[in-house]
DNA sequence: CGTGACCTTGATGTTAGTCAACGAATGTGG
DNA sequence: CCACATTCGTTGACTAACATCAAGGTCACG
């Protein structure tokens, strides 16, 4: 919850009162393993869901049981914060390691956002980054070579483990299955993997285990156009 | 102003007189032609865009000047509210048609915001759903054929005209260039005219000009795995 | 009657999907 | 300690989807 706060007030002021009171909110945490699903599709939502230990996704469900993962959540991160506002799930969360997850209820956020407004900007400018975040996927997505894909979702891992302080941008752990990874970048496992290999012989990426290198970052943003502007959006906002 | 409203009704209640602060939001209203940029990526925003006539698109540059246009904005909707919790844009706005819209001033609407918290929920939702049709299209990106997404985008677009009472969901009016909708779909204007003239030969798609038919909805319906659950999100919430 | 915007077509190359199999590492129960 | 299963990464052969390049065709408009 520290870390959720933190990255609010690098956007959003908030008086110490209201900082305690967000570091006061109730929820029980649950423990799963890997692959599990925690929130089905199709659900309403009474909790929203912070990642305490973990990665955790968001995905969306095809009828043929294809999973487009949508959003990927570090330690820190709420998945589900926008549906305080819009109980209704089209989308699902699976854990993509063993993972800790605190459901916090609605009743207890809806008392904060009735209590002071700054709650209200501050939860909504968070659910806009994230959908800032989805437009670049969109992009990414529509327009982009799988190696560029892959580069740039490096590139944002990096960013987004550096600003949660949980590595370097360079250099950090990510624990994700080559299969979650194509879920990600909307490519086939196979595929995935020759990309991987290709970016190891450009040396623009090295791995051991989960351990992430990028020896080369100057070079992999290149080939990602990766501009890191999206993912600080919002500083020092006003209330 | 109205159209906005309405639509704002279906998911957030408003007492009367909240609904007559939102209809007496100013603005200036400006023409513009086809094909321009209404707002230029990466600009601070001051001000938000409400599309009073024609349709406009949202848009993702890349560095070799390739778009990808990641929302539709129709009569009524309000392109950029979001900006008014993140000023900040990676995105550009452009008139796909000619087209007419209001820039209403950050510091109007954060009049309102500060007056009353529902006016901030309301919003919120708004902007929940957007992105909620960001994922959407995120998953349709990455998991389905050109086909599928022209098909899933036509199913989107009559709906969305159907509530914003523009058309009907099998008969609209869409006036869109095919290089517009292949920016729309991730696909070259090339792929993307075979791709109409295959929905045409199965019998899913008639068009006449600007006009779009789709005669066997059902089936369409069935091949975009269309389901409209997520346009509809949030209906009738609390306060 | 020329010009520009838009749609259409054909030929060809590239990217990514599919299917099938194998290897390495890990864990499990006998 | 050893068969066995499971998960994950890797490889090869083949196919389908889509991009690219280049050229016409149609229509509205000045």
């Amino acid at each position: 919850m520290e870390k959720f706060l933190f990255r609010l007030l690098l956007r959003s002021p908030l008086t110490k009162a209201e900082q305690e009171a967000i570091l006061a909110l109730p929820g029980e945490e649950v423990r799963t393993q890997a692959h599990r699903d925690i929130v089905r599709p199709g659900n309403r939502m009474t909790y929203s869901c912070l990642v305490v230990e973990g990665l955790v996704g968001r995905f969306d469900q095809l009828a043929n049981g294809h999973r487009q993962i949508t959003a990927l959540h570090i330690v820190g991160d709420f998945c589900d914060l926008h549906s305080l506002a819009v109980p209704e799930t089209g989308w699902g969360i699976e854990s993509l390691t063993d993972s800790v997850v605190r459901m916090v209820p609605h009743t207890a956020l809806r008392k904060l956002v009735d209590s002071a407004p700054a709650y209200t900007m501050a939860f909504w400018r968070d659910t806009v980054v994230d959908g800032s975040i989805l437009a670049k996927w969109n992009a990414a997505l529509g327009r982009r070579s799988a190696k560029a894909r892959l580069a740039h979702l490096l590139c944002e891992m990096g960013i987004r483990f550096e600003i949660a302080e949980l590595g370097q941008r360079d250099e950090f752990d990510f624990p994700i299955t080559q299969a979650q990874l194509a879920d990600v970048l909307g490519v086939t496992a196979v595929h995935l993997n020759r990309t991987m290999q290709a970016l190891r012989q450009d040396g623009l990426l090295v791995t051991n285990g989960s351990r992430i290198s990028l020896p080369d970052a100057k070079r992999l943003r290149q080939v990602a156009q990766f501009d890191e502007a999206y993912l600080l959006l919002g500083g020092a906002q006003s209330r």
